[in-house]
DNA sequence: TTGCTACCTGTCTTG
DNA sequence: CAGGTAGCAA
């Protein structure tokens, strides 16, 4: 036993020291297992194995990233790769590229590249989509791929008929992506298992070098990862695994559980670890996490203890409606770090889906509470920001058709669909890239000379940019903003946005490249760039750094844990989702979807539901989830609604939380919010300053006559007027029509509208007061 | 041929 | 509620 060694428990110390031979590690939630994962790699380095031996795949760069950390303290800067499967493969696609058809700086399609990719396709194959959504078709290739089918292979099953649709999308698909020189993400490691499927000498010197691998969360595994692991431990089994068949939410995706329940099966020498101690949670949520996971039938048994004290009841708490819920929340919050309990960074906020945190979102900001969202429109996403990596992509690549499509009119420049369309057409007869295709416009004689002049002088201009590929990131982005007149094209026709602030985007995007010249200041090729930003998801963007509350989905908050934890809308049709409810595996995914949920807490937890939620513009009537009647009592505080409103009664103004009606009388919430300002103000900033955050979004609401926004700083700002100052007679300034008198007021809360009459030119205009800039000059009455 | 508006539809989780 | 599409005006 050396010093790695003498601080781990019997059962990890195991794991540790087992070096060579395949080792299977069931790991429970908050079992120390990335304490097991280090400091197994620090042990196999001060045994002598090289550090370039040793790889670990993980399924996040999050985790990746808290591998990286926890191994540097126990032994820095050794070059032991460490990352995703997805970048694995990239990296090791750009090396092989030409055994696949593909050349080495061939681009990554994300999800909206390869969804209008596929439409081309399905349009070029024929196909009608009258039995067959593009979505299910994609889905069906994407299953596919993950199971490592190949096109000719999907074509002799005769399968479904969204099957057989699929089949003759597919080699299309593959066909027009070879041809764009790019790979969808179920292609990295599609591409990269039938390469060394295929090449067995490839095979054979990357099971070589790579002697030493690792995969984290096995359980989420699908055909093709397996493939691709088990092809690099053939000559070299030294294959260690770690998972937890409890923790398996990904099956929809393709995960096969079967892999990590037939690991002692596929390598019969095999050892396996069982941690089962957990040192996360109480006692508390840990009976009632196993209470629920035991309702599984599709499990390897478990027992899940603790030596932790004792702790708090889990609270199943019921809401009226989901706008309660959220307010109740943040008051709680509110209260917690109040009392002094607690900071915002030790508050997490669990939904099924994003749409959810809206409200969420909302209660947050009123109460001056800092949060971050860890999905919602993602950066990389917004259209500006996608519209210049387009142009990057291209630069990258000028067989991008997909980057070509979007940036060819953007700004406009009078080349409409109808002249694309022809483009293409030429583009599919000649086997050509489209941008091929524009340099050969005079070609194309069903164009008119007016269409093909502007092509011509689109080529012109991309091979202007394409000059600059190899400047830094910076001097090409800047140039390229330049060129285009982009900055002028969003002013030109921006005038309407209400949320988001395209500019700043742009500028946010460029600073997002100085940063990567700065990074890398050796490798920071474009490619590069391109391949860091395909290859980040929004759930990487978690940063324990800034003091906040955290809201994220299910799915997202794997790996992590907080000390306080809530879940919401613990519902019927939500979670367990209505379109898992068919099938008996699928609701098992669900149930191990809040298990994962339950255990990410440390020391509390509640649960909630409410008695009527609004989805997609209508009100329902809620069940709770099937889960929470699994739920032991004993460790749990069962608290039903107080309140017994009469949603009825109100009308359509119940539908919003009441601190937005400051009218009729000062809300709770308001109350918590000056109570905090005064305890802590520093925390309060701090989330409009971090560009990495989700900014927060205003109301979609869109104001009658106005284009003024609601802010955030509008509404935290203390000197805001309160919207029942505002009454018949109040003398008021709006920044555009000058000053005017309030001649009626109408509506509740967000809905509360006054009726103005401007001095200047006698007009009368109708505001909403949440959203209208306006200055109250006199109130008019007492 | 382009660009805007109004309607319609689907409906989740992600590298 | 939001994105996509169809239909219409310029």
């Amino acid at each position: 036993m050396d010093a790695i060694t003498k601080n781990l428990t019997a059962a990890q110390a195991e794991a540790v020291t087992h070096i060579d031979g395949p080792l299977l590690i069931i790991a429970g939630p908050g079992s120390g297992k990335t304490r097991v994962v280090t400091h197994r790699v620090a042990h196999m380095l001060s045994q002598g194995v090289r550090p370039w031996q040793i790889a670990a795949l993980t399924f996040t760069n999050k985790a990746a990233e808290e591998m990286r950390t926890r191994l540097d303290l126990l032994a820095p800067g050794q070059p032991v790769w460490m990352g995703t499967f997805h970048r694995f493969c990239a990296q090791q696609l750009r090396r092989y590229a030409s055994y696949v058809g593909l050349a080495e700086n061939y681009s990554i399609y994300d999800m909206s590249d390869s969804k209008s990719a596929m439409k081309r396709a399905i349009q070029a194959a024929g196909v009608s989509t009258s039995h067959a959504t593009p979505e299910q078709i994609a889905s069906a290739i994407s299953n596919a791929k993950n199971r490592l089918i190949t096109p000719e292979i999907m074509q002799q099953q005769s399968g479904r008929a969204s099957d057989s649709v699929a089949a003759r999308v597919y080699p299309v698909y593959q066909q027009q992506l070879l041809l764009a020189n790019a790979v969808d993400f179920d292609d990295l490691l599609y591409h990269f298992a039938c390469l060394l499927r295929e090449n067995p000498e490839v095979r054979s010197e990357l099971d070589a070098k790579l002697k030493y691998i690792m995969v984290d969360e096995y359980q989420d595994t699908n055909l093709a990862q397996y493939a691709i692991v088990r092809a690099m431990s053939v000559d070299h089994p030294n294959l260690a695994v770690t998972g937890d068949p409890d923790q398996s939410i990904y099956g929809w995706r393709g995960a096969d559980l079967n892999n990590i329940l037939d690991f002692e099966k596929d390598y019969p020498s095999v050892k396996t670890v069982r941690l089962e101690q957990n040192y996360r949670s109480t006692p508390n949520i840990l009976a009632v996490a196993d209470q629920l996971i035991r309702h599984n039938r599709r499990r390897k048994a478990k027992e899940l203890y603790t030596e932790n004290a004792d702790g708090d009841n889990v609270i199943l708490r019921q809401y009226e409606d989901g706008y309660q819920e959220a307010d109740a929340i943040a008051d709680e919050i509110a209260a917690q770090m109040i009392a002094g309990q607690a900071e915002p960074r030790d508050f997490a906020i669990f939904c099924r889906m994003n749409a959810l945190t809206r409200s969420l979102e909302h209660a947050l900001r009123n109460r001056g509470l800092p949060y971050q969202i860890i999905n919602g429109v993602e950066f990389y996403q917004r259209k500006e920001v996608k519209d210049l990596l387009a142009y990057l992509h291209l630069i990258n690549n000028p067989s991008h058709d997909v980057a070509l499509q979007r940036v060819i009119n953007t700004p406009t420049r009078s080349i409409g669909a109808t002249t694309v369309g022809r483009l293409q057409a030429f583009a599919d007869a000649e086997r050509i890239p489209m941008l091929e295709a524009a340099r050969r416009a005079s070609e194309i004689d069903t164009m008119s000379k007016r269409a093909q002049t502007m092509l011509k002088s689109f080529v012109t201009l991309y091979d202007r940019l394409r000059k600059k590929a190899t400047a830094s990131l910076e001097d090409l982005l800047r140039f390229l903003v330049e060129e285009t007149k982009y900055i002028e094209f969003l002013e030109r026709t921006g005038v309407e946005k209400e949320d988001s602030n395209p500019i700043a985007n742009v500028d946010e995007l460029v600073s997002a490249a100085v940063e990567f010249d700065r990074m890398h200041p050796d490798d920071g090729s474009l490619e590069a760039f391109l391949e860091q930003v395909a290859l980040v998801s929004d759930t990487d963007k978690f940063e324990d750094s800034g003091n906040r509350v955290t809201l994220m989905t299910l799915h997202a908050a794997k790996g992590l844990e907080f000390p306080r934890v809530f879940v919401i809308a613990v519902e019927d049709d939500l979670l367990p989702h209505y379109r898992s409810k068919q099938d008996d595996q699928q609701l098992e995914e669900e149930r191990r979807l809040l298990f994962v949920g339950i255990t990410r807490a440390q020391q509390w937890l509640q649960l909630s539901y409410a008695k009527r939620r609004s989805m997609r513009g209508d009100i329902r009537v809620v069940i709770p989830s099937m889960f929470l009647s699994e739920l032991p009592r004993a460790d749990m505080n069962v608290i039903e609604s107080q309140t017994d409103r009469d949603f009825f009664d109100d009308g359509a103004d119940e539908s919003y939380p009441d601190s937005w009606d400051l009218v009729q009388e000062p809300s709770p919430p308001e109350q918590a919010e000056q109570e905090y300002k005064g305890d802590d103000t520093s925390v309060i900033p701090e989330i409009y300053r971090d560009p990495f955050v989700s900014k927060p979004k205003p109301k979609r609401t869109k104001p009658t006559i106005t284009t003024a926004l609601q802010t955030a700083s509008d509404l935290l700002s203390s000197d805001r007027v309160p919207l029942g100052a505002y009454r018949e007679g109040s003398v008021v300034r709006h920044p555009e029509y000058g000053d005017g008198t309030i001649t009626e007021v109408t509506g509740r809360g967000p809905k509360r509208t006054a009726k103005i009459r401007f001095s200047e030119d006698q007009s009368e205009q109708t505001f909403r007061l949440a959203f209208a800039k306006l200055e109250l000059l006199d109130t008019g009455g007492d």
